[in-house]
DNA sequence: ATGGGTGCAAATCCTTTGCATCTGC
DNA sequence: GCAGATGCAAAGGATTTGCACCCAT
């Protein structure tokens, strides 16, 4: 299936994949120059959308902020500074029952695809300047 | 605390409250208009900035869509219908153990100061429509 | 009278779209 | 040669900001 990308496309996924963090479309527009210095924002944009809809990658959002992307799309979970804005994958698995979450996606009255746990709070960085 | 509101504030937490749904800022402005028909949408917006720095209302995003405004502090998780984009309560409680939740902060080095869970899939009306 | 709150309009920022051109098959 | 992909520029939409005015204290 992912022979059918272009090459434009497979660069963008190589971004995501070699990051650890979990860009905006500009940061992944940035990164992306460097190997298509052709390439404009705009594709980028519609290449999101469409590995997106091809559940390649993954959007993260959080109020009005920019949106993030995400080539992890193992099951994973978010932690999510308030102070500074920075995401953070929880490096530890998170296992709800399964019955726990057939009982909520059913009190809900959704058909499940998929689940994903937000932790709010502070990171280590804002920590140690907030001790200041 | 919230006798310090002004009247435009105070009108917009009402708007809130008594929403069912999760108004994104322009629903907020449509709706407390009927009470209060000069107030702006830059002040909506403005309220909603405050309201949400003081903890008494929370915000919640998705990719690049619109922010939705949810006055229902008490910790509580979400569905949200990935067609339609319909964002619902789980009228379930979900319970993660403590100890499971201070392991993963631990791992991601931060301190936690709350934390949600979500259901993506498809709500009941999507479900119809599809079953067509 | 005075300072914060507010309305309005403009500015900003992110994202999407239109369109002519280019590319790979 | 064609269909789809792309770049560029412009449009669109959400949110924020500047500023003069107003209002409650």
């Amino acid at each position: 299936m992912e022979e059918i990308l272009t090459a434009n496309a497979r660069a963008v996924l190589n971004v995501l994949r070699e990051s650890e963090r979990h860009p905006t479309a500009q940061e992944v527009y940035d990164r992306v120059r460097l190997t298509r210095p052709r390439i404009g924002l705009a594709t980028v944009y519609r290449i999101l959308g469409q590995l997106e809809r091809q559940g390649m990658i993954k959007v993260w959002g959080y109020g009005s902020e920019r949106a993030r992307y995400d080539a992890r799309t193992h099951r994973h979970d978010h932690a999510y500074c308030t102070t500074c804005g920075v995401l953070l994958d929880i490096p530890v698995e998170i296992v709800l029952p399964r019955e726990t979450l057939e009982q909520a996606a059913r009190a809900a009255g959704i058909v499940m695809g998929s689940h994903e746990i937000r932790m709010y709070g502070q990171c280590r960085a804002c920590q140690a300047r907030s001790n200041v």
